[in-house]
DNA sequence: TGGACTATGTTTAGTCA
DNA sequence: ATGACTAAACATAGTCC
């Protein structure tokens, strides 16, 4: 049969999934190596396949993208100008966090802030609040992790990166 | 004139390589969520423009897919892979976050959280909450300062450290 | 600038070898 | 599975506004 029109939906077969996945991975790095060599920047591309396997892309290398993106999304200490702009930015007023791709059948337990309508003192002081949030769920982690320690195989908790 | 046939070589011109930097990365990330999408497989994508300026993309979120990859790739070779759990589905706990943001009232914005009692998959319920905030803010926070610009030629905020 | 257009090249869903 | 094939859907270089 000829192809019909792209339904961007969740494949429920699995074989035909993984089937899409490859074909569409190397698509995807393509493009990226295109990207990367015609307008000569950086890009890494990571996936992770719903087995678990990992296939990464990267220009110049994974490692230097990734470790870049993590020293750009790390606060600076000082003035700095690193430019940032996630591909989730929804502009318009309450915001829905663009990550899920599907969310009409889950059950989130989330916050609901009316971030749009915060000025930026307020801004401030929700994160001094969730500095002091977090904290206590580190710092409450780390003793569940501690008190069961028979069971859990050394993963260590890499600590809620919220950057 | 109409299209000619694809030359992937590094484009001269810089404004034209910047166009179609544009171009090319937005059909990038818009194959990176298809892939995700149809897939349900985790993706990523950061780019670096040759001005420095970072876009990224990930499903579900680039953090998340970072540090996957950075697990997977930096875990000790003994024995097999990181499982890397998750994916659970979050059921609908009664993990009722209260914040009392109340613009109207109050003068502090601040949480309470018994986190003391909150047992482990509450406590990543409660990660994934704020995470989401945290990104909610950081999008208000770029809006004002980019609104404030009338190019997102400015500073963007990178901050919000809750490492 | 930054969109809108559009002719063509490119990708890929479905199928079969 | 894996690879080839085909036609429809899609992405985009060049252009105009």
């Amino acid at each position: 049969m000829v192809r019909t029109k792209v339904e961007i939906k969740r494949i429920e077969d699995k074989a035909k999934r993984h089937t899409t996945f490859t074909k569409r991975r190397q698509g995807l790095f393509k493009k990226a190596k295109e990207l990367a060599k015609r307008c000569d920047a950086q890009a890494a591309v990571i996936t992770f396949s719903l087995a678990g396997n990992v296939f990464a892309f990267g220009h110049p290398s994974v490692d230097d993208v990734v470790n870049r993106y993590i020293a750009a999304t790390s606060a600076p200490e000082e003035g700095n100008e690193i430019p940032v702009h996630k591909e989730a930015e929804k502009k318009d007023k309450d915001v829905v966090i663009e990550n899920n791709v599907d969310q009409e059948d889950e059950e989130t337990t989330s916050f609901e802030l009316p971030v749009g309508d915060m000025g930026m003192e307020e801004l401030e002081q929700l994160e001094v609040a969730m500095v002091q949030i977090k904290k206590k769920v580190v710092d409450r982690i780390n003793g569940i992790i501690s008190s069961s320690k028979d069971e859990d195989l050394g993963l260590p908790y890499t600590g809620l990166t919220l950057n």
